[in-house]
RNA sequence: GAGGGCGUAGCUCAGUGGUAGAGCAACGGUCUUUUAAACCGUGGGCCGUGGGUUCAAUCCCCACCGCCCUCACCA
């Protein structure tokens, strides 16, 4: 027999006492998290409802006393027979871990100190008809964490804290911006082209239409035909998509903050994004200097500016025109340099080199012009972008342009970009020609910014993996 | 895609070439202030899936599936 058969039996029971085992809407509910934490001498003697998950059970037979958890907290409930009375302690005697209860009493101590409720009435709010995860070791295989997300939340209070923490950042993020003038908006995830970036798209289809669509892998041409349109200061925070591996730092899916502001540049892009997340930071730790793993990450403004180039010479210790010098710290590494270009090699050697030293909130400025066709060239510095890239706990975190504005010069630079990716990205990333157009009509000088929601999460949550901030992260069929 | 590790009860984990164990959870019992409640008793398993070796496989070998790690890929 299993334990689902004896919970259905507690069912039945439950019924043929007039009990209804799955309740319906329950008001006047307190939350645990405010009751604990009101307790005082006021209260104390004070009646009081609760409801929650019983998370455990300790009878005595005419006694009992459960710990009934909610999203704000937990408290302990004695449920004595001679105080709920005969028809309810009956029936209580058919709930157990993991039912869903509400119970009404007076606030008080027991004799070990612990604040508990001394429930006068029950209310049996949903039976529970599988158990739950071990109380003591809690759940710890990390495929059904994820895969039964649920269960990991119940079982894993800090669990649920930190995708409440993911959701008190959202909020934050977005007062931030609209106290600064941003509006929301929300543009197509279906794209005719997926434009924006680099990467490999997914594809779907749409039969009333019967033709492919792409879902996006970036916000950004969208949402720059907004700026031709006149909308000055814009943002999304949106899904986007891109069909490549999977691994603690990227999830297919994944949640894109990007900024656009008119009229800005790269500097305003600067200011914007180091207030932003040192706010992120204090909302949700209460610090700036945030624990991450066996390090500390500071985020506290204004962050050091740094040359990608010189960071090269610095770490990797070479000259980074060297193309042979660039290629042998590669294969000290034993990373592949067959077939790359002199960029690629620069954008490796930063990675292998470079990166593990950005812990601290860095910014990383005067980066090649090729690896960027949508930003605009450095002003004084020919073939560099006026672009930033945001560092922080060795992972980019953020990237920012001084928009390219010029429609002919974008023509240019995305037909070169496409032939340089070959046939593949010929046929998946076409180029927008609308895009082209709305720049022709006049694009006003602007600042834009993107950001890595969830790799910003994992900062302020301390998290070691994507997956951790994702609720249901990627995962394949069960077998 | 490559290499490595893992997969045993609902959960956390032991274990052995001879048909499987603990703790918690569950069920029955005692118990009206416990908190990993305690005590007595009971049930629960295609040992990831499929093949092979063997008298005999959960264990050894092969393949497959899934998860994790490292690498590759990755604006």
């Amino acid at each position: 027999m299993s334990e689902r058969d004896d919970r259905l039996q507690h069912l039945e029971a439950l019924r043929r006492l007039d009990v209804e085992p799955f309740g319906n809407r329950f008001d006047g509910a307190s939350s645990i998290g405010s009751v604990v934490a009101g307790y005082g001498s006021e209260t104390e003697g004070k009646t009081a409802t609760v409801a929650g998950r019983i998370t455990a059970h300790r009878s005595f037979g005419k006694a009992a006393f459960l710990d009934l958890r909610d999203w704000t907290g937990k408290v302990q409930v004695y449920v004595k027979k001679d105080a709920v009375g005969e028809a309810v302690h009956a029936w209580f005697q058919h709930v157990g871990i993991g039912d869903v209860l509400a119970a009404t009493g007076t606030l008080g101590k027991t004799k070990t100190g612990e604040i508990t409720l001394f429930a006068t009435s029950l209310t049996l709010l949903t039976k529970a008809l599988r158990p739950l995860p071990e109380k003591w070791h809690g759940l710890k295989d990390p495929e059904i964490r994820t895969r039964r997300r649920y269960l990991d939340l119940i079982a894993n209070p800090e669990v649920q804290q930190k995708f409440l923490k993911r959701a008190r950042a959202l909020m934050g993020i977005r007062r931030f911006l609209d106290a600064r003038g941003y509006v929301e908006v929300e543009t197509p995830m279906m794209q005719a082209v997926a434009g924006g970036a680099a990467a490999r798209p997914f594809i779907t289809h749409h039969h009333a239409l019967d033709r492919d669509l792409y879902l996006r892998i970036a916000l950004e041409i969208p949402l720059k035909k907004l700026m031709v349109g006149g909308l000055e200061r814009v943002y999304e925070i949106g899904r986007v998509f891109r069909n490549e591996g999977i691994d603690t730092q990227h999830n297919p899916e994944f949640t894109m903050l990007e900024l656009y502001h008119a009229y800005g540049d790269l500097r305003t892009m600067m200011d914007l994004v180091e207030a932003l997340v040192a706010n992120v930071a204090q909302e949700i730790t209460g610090t700036a200097k945030l624990p991450f793993g066996e390090r500390t990450v500071d985020v506290t403004p204004p962050w050091p500016r740094r040359d990608y180039f010189e960071l090269i010479k610095t770490h990797a210790d070479l000259d980074p025109s060297d193309e042979d010098a660039l290629r042998a710290k590669l294969q000290d590494r034993r990373v592949e340099t067959a077939g790359l270009t002199r960029i690629d090699l620069l954008d490796k050697v930063f990675g292998e080199y470079v990166e593990p030293h950005l812990v601290d909130a860095t910014y990383v400025c005067n980066q090649p012009l090729e690896m960027t066709p949508l930003c605009r060239e450095h002003r004084e510095r020919p073939g560099l972008a006026d672009r930033f890239e945001a560092y922080a706990g060795c992972m980019e975190i953020a990237n920012a342009y001084t928009e390219l504005n010029d429609p002919l010069e974008q023509r240019k630079r995305l037909v070169r970009q496409m032939k340089a990716a070959g046939d593949e990205m010929v046929r998946e990333g076409r180029i927008d020609e609308d895009f082209l157009t709305a720049l022709e009509h006049g694009m006003p000088p602007a600042g834009g910014l993107g950001i890595g929601i969830d790799r910003l999460l994992m900062i302020v949550t301390n998290s070691a993996s994507i997956r951790e901030v994702i609720l249901f992260p990627m995962l394949r069929d069960e077998s």
